[in-house]
DNA sequence: GAACATGTTGACGTATGCGTCAACTGAGTT
DNA sequence: AACTCAGTTGACGCATACGTCAACATGTTC
């Protein structure tokens, strides 16, 4: 039961969070110049909170979805508890859209593994020929 | 037992694939350009045979999976009979790479959708409230 | 107090994958 | 001949997602 220390913190500076999550400050500011982030200030230093924090995550698991920022930008207003139904809809419909295309993926990988151990097969017997 | 017409003929002008696969005329010639593709001539006419045209259907694939034109063109190069074991191995390892991102896309996915019925969980709760 | 780490804001550059002209070349049609 | 249609080659443009300076401020350490 031994959380790591950044669960403990509530205050966070941009490098924290750049190691943290293995990306560089620029794209957290670069998040941030497209208003997926909104950090406090103090002077002009970013201070980052839990909530920013968990606003990175969620940036971060949606690029690994292969959405754009742009996506990401309203997918996040639905965390907004002033957020409408009618574009949770429109949202559900994006992430379905990519679940199938995921499973697309999924299907043509599958049949590329199945090419690749064909050609990996020819390639070990033309070996073994000594070819 | 009927093939689609395009399986019996062997030559394709470039419009002709462009309409069966949906992608652009221009795309196929930037194919080309980038070496992926290497149609005869007629003059300066293309023409594809079906050998181009599974070219392009690998292509194809290989770009819904994810992958870059450049990581394509090392995997068409499998095709070649001439290829060597070692890139064989290394095209494997990069297939398998994008397996593991593809299994972490759809680990993401689940977690999105549990997300997302749950915020048009509390939605349409917030609408039979009136509120 | 001089050096060093860390942070900030532009501005410009970069890679990828085409789209979009522009200008031109045959080939076949009326 | 004039047109139209399909095709060709550059050249330039564009969107996305940052990377890479430069130039500067601030805070900390020795």
């Amino acid at each position: 039961m031994n959380r790591p220390e950044s669960d403990n913190r509530d205050l966070f500076a941009i490098a924290d969070l750049a190691k943290e999550f293995g990306i560089s400050t620029r794209a957290i500011r670069f998040y941030e110049s497209k208003g997926l982030l909104s950090p406090e200030r103090v002077g002009a230093t970013r201070i980052f909170r839990r909530r920013d924090r968990a606003r990175l995550m969620l940036i971060l698991r949606g690029k690994r979805l292969g959405f754009s920022l742009r996506d990401i930008s309203d997918y996040l207003s639905l965390y907004d508890p002033r957020s409408q139904a009618a574009q949770v809809h429109l949202l559900v419909e994006m992430v379905d859209e990519r679940l199938a295309l995921l499973q697309q993926q999924m299907s043509d990988l599958n049949t590329t593994l199945a090419e690749l151990s064909e050609i990996r097969k020819l390639a070990s017997e033309r070996l073994a020929q000594g070819n």
